[in-house]
DNA sequence: AGGCAAAGTTAGCATTCCTAATTAAATAAT
DNA sequence: ATTATTTAATTAGGAATGCTAACTTTGCCT
């Protein structure tokens, strides 16, 4: 009987296990939700995914190497997804890439409507957040933000595109700057997913 | 362009986006960190999370049954999952239930093994929290546990074991109280997973 | 030019995970 | 008491996940 999160024995002597337990049902959620809309839309649960990411960011990372990184798979389930997806008119491969070995993933219409079907699969967790007050949703922002932070150094993530890993940020005279933006940045201001993000040099 | 989650364009105008975005990317480093253990062991995730699942749970939980609904997947999926487990030897089936259509799983010597390597699969999460402030841990629990209880309640996440749910919980006269522990409960004491839990009658 | 690295694919395989149908036991209803 | 319904688990059949290993093509580097 060994002291991990998963025995709950062990769990009210410290915090943390209760918090990694409780983070596993929410992760356990996601798939249940994710799983309740393929079986509507008759795709699967990493097939939504591609299309979701696809449709919200630009084309120079919807290759199959990066869609393979974003969603810890390899590259032979990406590429397999991608043409199941393909083959079902849902999106094309655009071959106008620089490097002649690639290509980007561009959704059809039809890709487009099943991303509208699908992309709010996770409503309920949604709805709980936006009745809580702003404090509380800072408070645990920061601390998600931060987790995320440190799981991207520590290469357990592996893509980023959150400001701490930007080549805009600035962290000098004790302060969070986004040199692009030109503003001052606050925990709760901090991007995840920043649409201008770029590697630093 | 609709105003999902998962559209960085939008994140900023509502925390409570960043926070399921957040928590998605959670989601999908417990997906990782899961796959990991699951290659070195050679075997596959849910075939892990059942293991850790019976190593502490009584053994009225450890039926396929129960298994399905709390790793949200069909029954045949759980049955297979216990084929190939038993094949390998990692556990038995124990037909002492008071149903004769039924059977406890229970973990052989093996299986306790198995256990013991997988278990700490979350250790880069259960690291940075461990280094956390009590109070910005209790924070989060509060918040999380009441996301779980409003899952639970809202039929999302179907099975619970925790104190909301629980026969002995007692919120009369304004407080959170266990009639079996006979001990207060804060918001931080609250368990998930309550090896004492009995459904209300 | 030669050699190595990277992008994507293919092949082969174990497993996941589903739905639908089946068997047998338990429970409810008449 | 006997029938009908529900419930537990399994089986069958099939699509998809997702892996490793091997391969092709292209890009890059010296």
């Amino acid at each position: 009987m060994s002291n991990s999160p998963f025995n709950p024995k062990y769990q009210n002597d410290d915090l943390s296990k209760k918090v990694i337990a409780g983070l596993e049902r929410i992760s356990e959620t996601f798939k249940k939700l994710l799983w309740e809309q393929a079986k509507q839309l008759k795709v699967s649960p990493i097939q939504i995914q591609l299309l979701i990411f696809i449709a919200y960011h630009k084309p120079e990372l919807c290759n199959v190497s990066y869609l393979a990184k974003e969603f810890n798979v390899t590259k032979p389930t990406v590429s397999d997804a991608v043409r199941v997806l393909n083959a079902k008119g849902l999106l094309q491969k655009n071959f106008s890439s620089s490097d002649n070995r690639s290509y980007f993933v561009e959704l059809t219409a039809l890709g487009q409507s099943y991303v509208e079907e699908t992309e709010h699969f996770a409503k309920p967790l949604q709805e709980f957040f936006t009745k809580k007050e702003s404090a509380e949703l800072e408070e645990l922002f920061t601390t998600l933000a931060s987790l995320i932070s440190q799981l991207n150094n520590s290469g357990i993530l592996t893509v980023q595109r959150m400001c701490y890993a930007c080549r805009f940020y600035d962290s000098s005279s004790n302060r969070d700057y986004c040199n692009l933006l030109r503003k001052e940045l606050s925990p709760s201001t901090i991007r995840l997913d920043c649409p201008e993000f770029e590697e630093k040099l």
